[in-house]
DNA sequence: GATGAATGAGGCTTCATTCAT
DNA sequence: CATGAATGAAGCCTCATTCAT
């Protein structure tokens, strides 16, 4: 007599939001914000117009999700890679490196819509995007600033902001070449680490090679 | 008789072009590309909706017209600072970096053009938004390979990438922040050459201050 | 064995009716027809939107059902006036009057549905609407006919409705004043009284006062 | 060489903007506001949706525009008929009666869109539409306050509003029935007249005839 | 009976671009 | 040359109503 979702039905209900987000971020990673159109995707989705506004306020709201969901995701990555490392701090900030370049490398789009796409947005949406950026440069500002005995005097903020944008710039431009032109994705990772931990001043990191 | 523009009538074209061109820039800086509409660039110059389309094809067309502007001035600007510095190339790659942070400090609302509000664009504008930024990374690596034997053995391609890279993410980093929290310009300059500088493994160059 | 409603299925039917039909009235009443939605109803009343459709065909037949309501109300009010008046015909129209008047002035937003809300709509709901207004237009006409010899000659039609916007019109101007501003209600209803008691010319009524 | 508009060129931009106004007014008199689309106005104006919003902000904008010019002509009806009749203010009170009537019969769409189809708007536009009906109201007020010495005591305010509902309900009543039913519209306002003034107490009016 | 997720038609509005004056 | 009124395609979003569970 009294309607009783069953789990089945919930579970339904996180599927078709997923399904949403999904495409919704393959397209926002191939066109960008403002050249993917809702009705894009609600067809890209094979749904309608109607459910798109049952599970996401507008737009910008399916976008900011995407960008959470996209954050999410390279959290994990990173955190497998580190996970998979020796115990000196250097060596997850390597890991750390290797493992976002991979993640991105494997998801282009995800780079796409991160690095460029995003921008020329609303001040929220903007603010949703570099949320991502900054957790990362968070991150590695705390592990300099951790690491700082063992390192040159240096602006930990600086440093980590240089730290990041090396790291996204440096792939962007890897995804703009034509695949068969690229270097392959483990040694862009490899470069960039020693970028980057060299100009922290960490000593042998290359040297250690990996 | 064939009409034929005074020389006068030329320089009042061409002025009245860099008057778009002018008020384009700031709002394109403070709004973005999407949000910024041809009536409102028109409103700016006082002119009016057909001088407008008489001097460019299309809001992409003043868009790119844009970019190059922005792309000359800071190029002016990174010259400048090299032709101040010393002869050693690592001293020119220095000011190089420092100068174009001063300029980008000056010029937020360039800033912003060059490293958010243009992107998510047709491929078309992103091209050129891209060329303004690997022009620079041209020049570095360049560099880079002049310098190759006093340096360590690198990519110099992903090297000059992530060269860029810190030095745009830094500075937008810094531009992001309240002003009365931010270091000077000259300081934010000052450690990302630093960084820059010892990534790519020049020795002393901290050191020699400036 | 066929499925037939208990006495108490069928009372929890009518309540439940009733609930939508009490919160749409209120809501009708605040913020008219088209800017109150189903859902809004349905959350109002605390049930779903499948139950809204198993009691009313649609939006529109809701809205008639509280017309409806409203006028049965109304009605009530009049008739419960008018008991309590005398026995002259003329005291009964007097009393209908401040019993309408005082109706309204007690419950607003049933005024502002029959007043103004409920207008602009398709003419199947225009004539809901204008039947509750009729039947107060032919209750005055008719007792305008009883009264006939007694009063000057005059058009009993045009003179019903007269007395009917007379009474609706000021009732709406006197709703629209801050309560703070207003006159009191029996004073507004004895105006009212008096002004269409003088113009079907009955001759002493304002003087015999209430 | 200078673009100058010429007078011809004005008059056109006013010449259009009536247009849409004409045919807006016939459709919302038709058809109420929210049955009304911006597209049926354009379509109904010959032009195209960009202009319909070159010369209103918006669908509100143009009921807005609807309801002013509505008033105006009413005004000046009034007025005409007011002229025309003899000096006494009583007199001046009948011919506004009738001359209003006249005006609402003559133009039931206006009349429609003034007592009906604009209702049930947002609370902007119904303080528009009540912004013609109370500056009726405050002429028959001020009237009324005149003439305070040769009537008996009343609310001038009631009255007032008492005297335009009834001037409104009975002329909407009169459109609503069959054009073969009605009495001519010169009797319809010569009744209401003779109900109103009979309501304030002027003496002879009614039988001073016509 | 009850539920509420799903549908999709259609409304309003913006803005890049053209062209008669 | 200069102007700005006109165009119309296309986007975002709402909400009455249905129907599988």
């Amino acid at each position: 007599m009294v309607y009783r979702p069953t789990a089945r039905t919930l579970q339904r209900k996180e599927e078709r939001r997923k399904l949403f987000l999904l495409h919704a971020m393959r397209l926002f990673g191939e066109r960008g914000f403002h050249e993917t159109t809702v009705p894009m995707i609600v067809a890209a989705a094979e749904s309608s117009t109607g459910a798109f506004y049952l599970y996401f306020r507008n737009k910008e709201d399916i976008f900011a999700a995407t960008l959470e969901l996209l954050g999410q995701r390279i959290a994990e990555a990173i955190h497998r890679a580190m996970a998979a490392a020796g115990a000196d701090p250097l060596d997850h900030m390597k890991a750390a490196v290797k493992g976002l370049v991979a993640y991105l490398a494997d998801n282009p789009e995800a780079a796409r819509i991160l690095i460029v796409e995003s921008s020329g947005l609303g001040a929220q949406l903007e603010a949703v995007r570099r949320a991502v950026i900054q957790s990362h440069t968070r991150s590695v500002q705390q592990a300099l600033t951790v690491l700082a005995s063992r390192l040159p005097a240096m602006d930990a903020a600086v440093a980590a902001s240089c730290w990041v944008g090396a790291v996204y710039e440096a792939v962007y431009r890897w995804l703009e070449q034509p695949v068969e032109g690229r270097i392959p994705a483990e040694q862009l990772g490899e470069c960039i680490a020693t970028y980057n931990l060299r100009a922290i001043g960490a000593r042998a990191s290359g040297a250690r090679g990996e």
